[in-house]
DNA sequence: AACGCTTTGCAAAACGTTTTGCAGCTGATA
DNA sequence: TATCAGCTGCAAAACGTTTTGCAAAGCGTT
C-alpha cells in the first residue's frame, strides 16, 4: 500500500504539501500542485480511509434504517440512496430491521443502539413505526433525518404529501364516474395511514359523495391484507358491490389483483382498482395499476441532502420538514 | 467519546491491559479482567473502529457486487448477507452496478476499481456477467468469492446446481403428463443459461420426449422477455400449443403470467407454467407458480463463510467450489 | 536461599493521515 | 538598503488503537 510519504518523496516535497494538495487545493501553487498530482497518479496513491477518519473524526459512512428491504418502496429507497452516496464518496450501511409490519418499536430501538455503536456520520430513519419514538431519535448523538411523517418534528424530515395525493386520487376516481368506492387503508397506528385516509375521504365528501363507513377496511400495507380485503368485499358487499376500490399501498393492491383474478372478477370490468405508491415493480403488473405516489429515490436524495447539511455544519438551525408532491399515473385498472 | 485510557484509569490498570481484555481475553487474570470489564460497562466504552482499523489493517467491511438490487433474487441475497454480516460485526457495502441485463463487463470493471479503492477486507461478486472477466477478479488484491457459475474457478465460488434443478423440473413436468413443453431460456451468453437449458432438455430426452427445437425461445431473465415469449408462443404455435412452458427465471414467468392473463389464456387450464427460482415475492403471485431453486440467503451465507476463511487466513489453498441442491416447490400452475 | 519458569502488566512504538504554528523566501514599499 | 507583508512549504503533534519486548512478581523446585 503506497502512502502519502512515498508520494511526497517522488514529488520532491514534504508530506504536508501532498496532504494540502488533496484537502486544500488552493493552498499550494499550481505548478507544485500539478507535480504532486502527477506523482499521485503515477504511484496510484489512495488515501487510507481509516487514517483519515481517525484524524478527522469522520467515518464517511451513513446508516439507513428500514423495516423491510423486500418491499419495493424500500428497495428503491435504498438504491436511490446508494447512488447518491456513491457520488459523494460516502458508504451507505443498510440496517434492515426486518419487521415487515413495521410495528415493533423495541426492535427499532435495538437497531438504534447498534448504529450508535457502529459510529457513522449520519443516520436516515425510514421506518414509520419509529415516529413514535422520536424522543429516542433526539438522544441519538449523530445527525439524523427521517423519511416519512414526523408529527412533532424532532429531527429533519422529508415526506410525501399523503393528504394531497390521496385527495387527488379521490377526485380522479370521482371524475371517472365512480361514486361508491371502497377504501382499504393502512393500519390506524401509523400517522401516514390516517393522513392518506383523510385526504381520500375529503375528496369524496367535497364531491358530494361522502364515503359509506361500511366501505372502509383497515389493512396493513402488506400483501396478505390485499387478499383479506377482497374476501371482506365479497362477504360483506357481494349484493351491492362498489364500482371501485382504492388501496393505501400497491402491495395490497397487487395482492388484491391476484385475489380478484382467483375469483374470476375482472378489472376494471367488474371493479376498478387504484392505489398509492409509485415503484418500478408495478411496471410488470397486469393489468397495469393506476397509482399515485412519489419516486422513492427523490426521498432518499432529499434526506441525504438534509443530512449532509447537518454533518458538514452548513445548517444547524431547528429541524426542517420537506413535503414532496406526488405524481398520478393513470393506467388501465381505473 | 470515552477512550481506552479512561477505562484504564477507572479500572486502575494500564491501557495495554484493557486492550488485552478486549482482544486476548486469556492473557489477563480473571479477577482483573472482571474489574476492567466492569469499568468498560460503566463508562459505556466503545472501541474506535477507525483506530482499530488503522492499527490492524482491517476494515471489518466487505463489499458485494450485484447487477440489480430490484430483482428479488438479489434483494434477498443482500438481505441474507446483511443478516450474516451483522452477526459477525461486519459492515456490508452494496455495489449495485445497475445493469439489469447484466451484460456490461466494462461497467463491472469500473465498480471493481471503485471497490478496490474503497478498501474492504473482502469482496463477494454476484454478477454473472463478470464470470467472463475472472482474470480481473484474480488481480483484485482483496479476497474474493463469487456467487454463481465460475467455469475455470479463478476464485472461491458457490452456486446453485442449475443442471440438476432444471433436470428435476423437466422430470416433474413429464410426470404430470406433459410431452410438448416450451422452454424459455436465459441469454445464451451466460453459462448459467446453458447449464439450466442442458439440464432441462436432458430430462425431456431421457423421458423419450426430446424437445422440439421450435419450442425453444431465448429470453433475457428479465420481465419483458416474459411478455415477448408469450407473443412468440401465440404467433408461432397458436395452431398447436404446447401444454406447458418452463421459464429459466421467475421474473420472466411472472410477466408471462400477466401477458397470458391479458389474452384470456388460463393457467394451468390452457397451459401449465413453471419456472426457476425460489424467492419470497412469489408467495404473492396468483396463480401461485410452481418453481425450483435455492434460497438466496443460503448462497450469501455460504459465500461469506468462504470469504471469512480467506480473510482470517484459516484457509489459503486453491479456489473452492460449492454447489447447492435446489428445492422443488409445487403449486397450482403446473 | 537460590534458581529458573510462568504469569502478569507496563512503556513505547507504530499504523497513515490532517492540521497548526512557524520559518524562509519573494517582491514591493519607504 | 532596510522593512514589511504575503506566500509557500515544513516539522511536529495528535487522533485511538494494538502489539512487541521487557520487567516484575509469583511460585515451585533444588
Amino acid at each position: 500500500m503506497v502512502k502519502i510519504q512515498e508520494v511526497a518523496e517522488r514529488a520532491g516535497v514534504s508530506l504536508t504539501t501532498v496532504s494540502h494538495v488533496i484537502n486544500h487545493r488552493d493552498r499550494v501553487s499550481p505548478a507544485l500542485r500539478e507535480r504532486v498530482e502527477r506523482a499521485i497518479a503515477e504511484l496510484g496513491y489512495i488515501p487510507n480511509r481509516q487514517a483519515q477518519g481517525l484524524r478527522t473524526g469522520r467515518t464517511n459512512a451513513i446508516a439507513i434504517m428500514i423495516p423491510d428491504i423486500g418491499a419495493p418502496f424500500y428497495t428503491e429507497l435504498v438504491r436511490g440512496l446508494q447512488t447518491a452516496c456513491d457520488s459523494e464518496g460516502l458508504d451507505a450501511l443498510i440496517y434492515n430491521t426486518d419487521v415487515p409490519g413495521g410495528h415493533s418499536e423495541d426492535h427499532g430501538l435495538h437497531y438504534l443502539r447498534m448504529i450508535e455503536k457502529r459510529g457513522v456520520d449520519g443516520l436516515i430513519v425510514a421506518d414509520a413505526a419509529l415516529h413514535r419514538i422520536q424522543h429516542e431519535l433526539l438522544k441519538v448523538t449523530v445527525p439524523t433525518a427521517f423519511i416519512g411523517n414526523l408529527p412533532n418534528g424532532a429531527v429533519d424530515s422529508i415526506e410525501q404529501d399523503g393528504f394531497d395525493s390521496a385527495y387527488r386520487m379521490g377526485k380522479y376516481l370521482i371524475s371517472k364516474g365512480h361514486t361508491r368506492i371502497a377504501h382499504v387503508t393502512g393500519p390506524s397506528f401509523f400517522n401516514m395511514s390516517m393522513i392518506r385516509q383523510a385526504g381520500f375521504e375529503h375528496a369524496l365528501a367535497d364531491a358530494g359523495h361522502p364515503i359509506d363507513d361500511s366501505l372502509r377496511y383497515e389493512g396493513t400495507f402488506l400483501p396478505p391484507a390485499g387478499h383479506d380485503a377482497v374476501r371482506w368485499l365479497l362477504e360483506r358487499h357481494s349484493n351491492n358491490m362498489p364500482t371501485a376500490i382504492f388501496f393505501a399501498s400497491s402491495r395490497m393492491a397487487r395482492a388484491a389483483l391476484a385475489a380478484l383474478a382467483d375469483r374470476g372478477i375482472r378489472v376494471p370490468g367488474d371493479i376498478a382498482v387504484a392505489s398509492y405508491d409509485l415503484t418500478k415493480d408495478l411496471e410488470d403488473v397486469r393489468p397495469r395499476l393506476t397509482t399515485i405516489g412519489v419516486d422513492p429515490a427523490d426521498l432518499s436524495r432529499g434526506a441525504l441532502k438534509l443530512l449532509n447539511e447537518r454533518v458538514s455544519g452548513a445548517y444547524s438551525g431547528p429541524p426542517r420538514r420537506i413535503v414532496l408532491p406526488a405524481t398520478l399515473e393513470v393506467h388501465m385498472t381505473a
